[in-house]
DNA sequence: ATCCAATTTTGTCTAGGACATGCAATGATT
DNA sequence: AATCATTGCATGTCCTAGACAAAATTGGAT
């Protein structure tokens, strides 16, 4: 029994942990000058390989840092603070029993126990039980949270994250295809999308559903479209609204440049609507972008889009 | 009238450039030293500040590199030599008829005629008409191709593929959901995602269609699950068979070392099936992983499967 | 408690050098 | 003439280390 462990790589690139932590390269490089961590080990080229675990806790500091903590005090903490701080947050907010007297940790359950089956059952019925607007905004989107936090405090595997997150997907594409096609005269047409460093098309799905319920005329382009190609899709498709979708993990700079770009290319009379867990459009308004704080509220603005015209 | 464009900003940021172009920092950087190309005058801070009609022309070899063009013939050129490599391109080959009497022409001129429901329902039709399984093989996968090409010769936008891909994951999807639930014990459970380099999901979900055709029991992760995670998934979920799916943008020294520590990962008794347009996994094969060449082939790989066990 | 200024923190940009990798053109062999 | 090995250029990514703007925090005065 050799040890196979000391011969294949469990190292990975710089470049991999910046595709799987979020964290650029220049930040990775810059928290080791300063912070001493992460220290990668260097292979035969010198060039930085991170051991498993420093990826691994990296990932718990990004979720804490998109929750508001700093890097200074984070980044040099072990591991056992890192988990007492994700759990004190996790039970700060508990806010899970939000309504309808839907337990949610059932749906965790059957995440853990692996019952694709079972967990779309029981989305299915909740769904028909709540209808699908709060089956939205009461299961859906505090689940998302859940798993999230989950995950962070390590009860919850990355494949388990995806399995959910593939069920969801099918359930609310299953919920868009049931609703009506709307009148193409007296409904907006809205173009739903995400900027290209916003891989996470959940939320988008979250907002169509909302937004069809509204009665709007919703054209999807995915996740990931770029900037120019949202201004030319908006005018292709004659769009009133462009509505992005923008979660935690995304640099705060980045969505705001992009979306002041956006605004100044595109025509006055669209309108911009950006959601999602970003903070960063919460708190700093940007001149011509409305800001939709949860998915309720896509309900008041679209009454104020139709007031309007 | 004053001239606002001395006032607003003419000029972009390197980062910005890199998210509207994806040429990474230090390409940009390395060009300018070494093709004169693009050459950004600097900002009061010293920073590049990139004109837009450079950012434009870095889009179009952008395209060019993308079509296998190489960087140190292209980047030098003017824009006019630009245009005309791209419109020669554009005359070469087109091997539109592929079969089952489908003109598939139809499909490309709702795309470009930015008809989502005439896309929808054209594809809708298509599959009552051919059945799910020929509907995948001989529409879904000729139009993929086609798309691509297209979108490479720029007589498609971005932001048109984008809605294609979203319509057919939607059909593709429904297809899906239509499919019998087969029954837990005779039919294998196989387990379907991609490498985390691989953001591309349609393969995917035209090897699901197929799969569940054959009565195999699907259960998909979406894309981009981490190596170490699909091995964790397969034992969770007591997989028969793993089915990967992979681009022909994938870098192939990623797809066959990924492949052979998946393979020294798992145990010997789940199957390895990969499959997709990316050439390596068929020039070289790798011991214990299954080449699937096109979707007609699984269902003869399925029987070989049906056959053993 | 509220506001403003000084200070610290933090991410991003800069420069040029190095080098692995992959493609192309050459030379050698069948 | 076609195939294979070798050499060499082309190219992207990584490296170090310094600088600085923008954001966040602190301290002090109202």
């Amino acid at each position: 029994m050799n040890d196979r462990a000391a011969v294949r790589p469990i190292t990975v690139s710089i470049a991999a942990v910046e595709r799987d932590t979020g964290l650029s390269k220049d930040t990775l490089r810059v928290w080791e000058r300063r912070y001493g961590f992460p220290m990668p080990v260097r292979d035969a080229y010198g060039e930085r390989a991170y051991p498993l675990d420093q990826v691994e806790k990296l990932r718990v500091i990004k979720r804490l840092l998109d929750n508001g903590h700093r890097p200074g005090r984070v980044v040099a903490m072990s591991v056992e603070e890192l988990q007492s701080i994700g759990e004190s947050l996790a039970a700060a907010p508990q806010r899970f029993t939000t309504s309808g007297n839907t337990d949610l940790r059932e749906y965790i359950s059957a995440i853990k126990a692996h019952d694709v089956q079972g967990l779309r059952r029981q989305l299915g019925h909740a769904m028909m039980r709540l209808g699908v607007g709060r089956f939205v905004c009461d299961v859906v989107a505090p689940l998302n949270v859940m798993v999230g936090d989950a995950w962070m405090r390590g009860q919850i595997e990355v494949f388990e994250e995806h399995m959910y997150t593939e069920s969801v997907n099918t359930v609310l594409r299953h919920a868009i295809s049931t609703a009506p096609v709307p009148s193409a005269l007296a409904s907006p047409r809205v173009l739903l999308t995400t900027f290209p460093q916003e891989p996470h098309g959940l939320g988008l799905l979250m907002a169509e559903v909302m937004l069809a319920l509204e009665g709007a005329n919703c054209i999807s382009l995915g996740t990931q479209t770029p900037i120019w190609d949202i201004v030319l899709a908006a005018t292709a498709h004659r769009a009133c609204i462009v509505a992005l979708s923008f979660t935690a993990s995304q640099n705060p700079n980045y969505v705001s440049n992009g979306l002041e770009e956006l605004r100044s290319k595109l025509p006055a009379n669209i309108e911009i609507w950006a959601g999602g867990g970003c903070p960063i459009i919460y708190r700093k308004s940007i001149e011509g972008v409305y800001a939709i704080a949860d998915l309720q509220s896509i309900r008041e603005t679209m009454s104020r889009w139709r007031n309007h015209h």
